[in-house]
DNA sequence: ACAGTTTTTATGTATGTACATAATGTCATT
DNA sequence: AATGACATTATGTACATACATAAAAACTGT
C-alpha cells in the first residue's frame, strides 16, 4: 500500500474531485482541513491550498475561514460557456463564414433599449442589423443599438464588411457586461431573414456591454432554428 | 506621482483587466513579462503570475512559456452559468417551488436516447417525467431517463414527492457530463403540460451526466415560455 | 544553406515561512 | 446569564527561492 505522492496542484485537484464525485466526502460534509490533507498528499499546505481554492471558485467546495472547508451542499455546476466572435465560432467549426449587413442608420430606439442601456428616451442611437452565415446559410441574425457617445470610431464605420460583433469586440473598450439566452418565435420579418418557417423556436442571446457606467452597445442575436450551444461539466 | 503599490494579486489582476479594457493593452498585443510587472507592481513575480494565470483562465491572456504573454486577440467571453437543482433557483428568486411527478416507469427507449446514453438498444430504463412549479405555475418540464444500472438506489426511489433533479444530483456519483442549450417548439402535450400555446418557443436544456464511462442519467428539461437564464459578463 | 544542438528566457509551479483575517470557542467579569 | 476580552484555529495570501519546462534564439558543424 504505498501512497501515491501527488506533485502538483492540479493531481491534488483530481484526487479531491475524484472523492467528490465518487462520494467519499459526500455532498455538505466537511473534509480535513488543509494541513492534513497536506501530510496525506505528501506535498507542502500551499498545493492544497492552491487546489482547493480552485474547487471553491468552480463551486465545489464552500470554504470558511476557521470553519473549514465542506463539499458544496447543492452541488452547483457551473457551466461555462465561450462566447466568441461569431466567425471564428463558424469558422472553428470548419464552415465557410459569409457576412451581410442588411442595415445600418441612426435612429431614436425604442423604450425598451433606451431604457435597459440608460440613454436618453430621445436620443438617437447608431443601429445596425447583420446577418451571419455559415456555408452560405443563414446562421445568425444581428439586431444592434450602439451607443456613439461611448464608442465613437464605431460610429463612422460602415460594418459592411466586417461585422459590428467583431469590430466593436477589437476595437472599443468595456468594463462589463450582461448576458442572457432564451427561446423566442420567430417573427414574420426574422423568419424571412433567417429562411424557416414563421413562428419557429430560435435560441436568443440578449447582451448588453458597458464602460463604466455608459452602455456600449446592446445587442440580440437570433439563430437558425436548431442551433445550440454546449459545453462540458 | 506616487506609484501606488499592489499588495494582493487581486488588486494587480484588476489593474491588468483595466489595462486591457481601456486599450493601454490592445488585443494580440504583448505585455511586459512578469518579472517587469512585478517590479513596476512593487511585489513579488508569484503575486503577479497569479494574477495573470487567473485572467488566462477566464480567456483574456494568451500565455506561452518563453513566447511571453498577449491580450487574446478575439477576446473569448466565458460566460458562467451556475446550473442548480431546480428548486433552489425557484427559492432563490422568492417563490413557492412546487413538484409534481407526471410519470415513473421502466421503458425500452428510443434509439436517440439508448444511443447518446450507450445502453444497449434494448436494455429498459427508469423513464420519470415530472414538473416543477413557481409560484403554482408551471415552470419547468423534466424528461427524464436513467440508467439503473448505475444508479442503483436511484432505481427503487418513487420520485414522488423529491425530484429525480434533486435526488440524483445528491445521492448518485459521477465523474463528468454534457450540457445543451436549445430552443424548441412545444409539442401538443408538452403544450398542455406546461400550460401554454402549442408551438411556443421553448427554452430546453439537455443534460448527459456518465459515471466513467456509463451514463448515468440523460434529461431534458423544458422551460415555460418567457424563460431566460442570464448572466454578467 | 541546413539540420541538429545548446543557450537563453519567460512562464509554471512547489516549498517554507510569515503574517493577515475571519470565525469560533473560552473564560473571566459584571 | 449576558457581555466583552482574549486565545485558538483554519483559511487567505505574500514573499523569496528554487527548479522544471517549453519554446524561441543563437550557435555549431557539416
Amino acid at each position: 500500500m504505498n501512497k501515491p505522492s501527488f506533485r502538483n496542484w492540479q493531481s491534488v485537484q483530481e484526487e479531491v474531485l475524484r472523492r467528490i464525485h465518487a462520494r467519499v466526502w459526500k455532498p455538505g460534509e466537511l473534509i480535513p482541513n488543509e494541513a492534513d490533507l497536506a501530510l496525506e498528499f505528501g506535498c507542502a499546505r500551499t498545493t492544497v491550498n492552491r487546489a482547493l481554492q480552485s474547487l471553491a471558485e468552480s463551486g465545489l467546495l464552500d470554504r470558511r475561514r476557521k470553519a473549514g472547508t465542506r463539499v458544496a451542499a447543492q452541488p452547483v455546476a457551473k457551466a461555462t460557456l465561450d462566447i466568441t466572435v461569431i466567425r471564428i465560432e463558424i469558422e472553428d467549426r470548419g464552415q465557410k463564414y459569409g457576412y451581410q449587413r442588411i442595415e445600418r442608420h441612426e435612429a431614436v430606439p425604442p423604450l425598451a433599449i433606451s431604457g435597459s442601456m440608460k440613454t436618453h428616451a430621445t436620443r438617437p442611437l447608431l443601429h445596425v442589423r447583420a446577418l451571419h452565415m455559415a456555408d452560405d446559410t443563414p446562421y445568425a441574425f444581428e439586431d444592434r443599438w450602439i451607443n456613439p457617445e461611448v464608442a465613437r470610431d464605431g460610429f463612422s464605420e460602415s460594418y459592411e464588411t466586417v461585422s459590428a460583433n467583431e469590430w466593436l469586440l477589437k476595437y472599443v473598450p468595456y468594463t462589463h457586461g450582461e448576458i442572457a439566452f432564451s427561446a423566442t418565435s420567430a417573427s414574420p420579418e426574422e423568419a424571412k431573414i433567417l429562411c424557416c418557417q414563421k413562428n419557429s423556436a430560435l435560441f436568443a442571446i440578449d447582451r448588453l456591454t458597458w464602460d463604466g457606467t455608459l452602455a456600449v452597445t446592446k445587442v440580440r442575436l437570433l439563430f437558425a432554428p436548431g442551433h445550440q450551444i454546449r459545453t462540458i461539466l
